[in-house]
DNA sequence: CACCATGTTCCTTG
DNA sequence: CCAAGGAACATGGT
């Protein structure tokens, strides 16, 4: 469930119900979750503490935590949920689930971090803030900025998307869709896109994340995923059900389908180890002079 | 059995 | 030091 739209959504979900809270014990049924902390290093840091924020940073949950009575400073928790990562927060005599990682008891309530594939952290080491790029809803993700970001590599410009360093927050899903949407080839190389294409490729970027955040601050969520499936924001196929997500994605995971731009077979590629999906003729490298594409240049 | 999956880090190689 | 590519991590779906 994780990038930055669906990390935003969780923390705006989350924050009412643990501002405020304290933190009564900690449970660690997987160890690596919380590296390079021991339970007990945890448990000692974690107890007593008051939830007094919860914001979101990339693909990262930050938690601020004030330690016990006045006293002590304010510390930083963060959260990642990996791919397959969840948090929730449910009555604690409920039964854990097979892959409950870290369980926060906050009194009648827990907040239960759970994980299939234990990709996922929890971790007082913030270094790694340190490392990312800015946020591409904010005000220092410029188009001037980008063009120089993207100057400096021949690198697919699909795969610096990814790169976090770059511009924090964008994963596979939201890369492919952005370029989609900004009629720009994912094999083009960083450099050579040209000054309309990164204008075009900023602003992609950034109504693909709003419209994503927006869309799961609308509908109902289902934050432990007891459907079974991940209905909580990708893959939506609930049938019948007022299905927002159903027709979301425009390419991602649609490999064959018809684009709905021009009705050309999507394809699926790889690059950097991770699936591409991208329209062939929208988002060819030359572009057609005698075909209307709709992307202005 | 094969391949695929929303992510990050570490290790090579150039 | 940097850029780029690949494996590893762990579990499950198809």
């Amino acid at each position: 469930m994780p990038e930055l739209p669906e990390v935003e959504v969780l923390a705006r979900h989350l924050a009412p119900l643990l501002i405020g809270k304290v933190i009564h014990g900690v449970t660690v049924r997987r160890a690596k979750v919380i590296a390079p902390l021991s339970p007990l290093q945890l448990i000692r840091r974690v107890r007593g503490a008051t939830i007094q924020a919860l914001s979101r940073r990339g693909k990262y949950l930050v938690f601020q935590l004030q330690p016990l009575p006045p006293k002590g400073e304010c510390s930083t928790l963060l959260g990642h949920l990996g791919m397959t990562g969840r948090m929730y927060v449910r009555p604690a005599d409920r039964p854990l689930p097979r892959h409950a990682a870290v369980i926060f008891s906050l009194g009648r309530q827990n907040l239960v971090f759970e994980d299939q594939r234990y990709f996922g952290r929890i971790t007082f080491a913030t270094a790694v803030l340190r490392r990312l790029g800015p946020e591409p809803l904010g005000p220092e993700f410029t188009a001037a900025y980008l063009r120089a970001a993207l100057q400096r590599s021949r690198q697919a410009v699909k795969v610096k998307l990814l790169d976090q360093s770059l511009v924090a927050g964008i994963g596979n899903i939201y890369a492919n869709e952005a370029l989609f949407r900004a009629g720009i080839s994912p094999f083009l190389p960083a450099k050579e896109l040209s000054s309309s294409q990164v204008h075009r490729l900023r602003q992609s970027i950034r109504l693909v994340l709003a419209e994503a955040i927006a869309g799961g601050s609308t509908v109902p969520l289902d934050w432990a995923g007891t459907q079974g499936k991940d209905r909580l924001f990708y893959f939506g196929r609930a049938a019948g059900t007022p299905d927002y997500y159903e027709e979301r994605l425009q390419v991602y995971d649609r490999t064959g389908q018809p684009c709905g731009r021009c009705r050309h077979p999507l394809k699926r590629i790889v690059q950097g180890g991770r699936s591409t999906f991208f329209c062939p003729n929208c988002q060819a490298r030359i572009p057609h002079r005698s075909r209307a594409t709709g992307f202005k240049t």
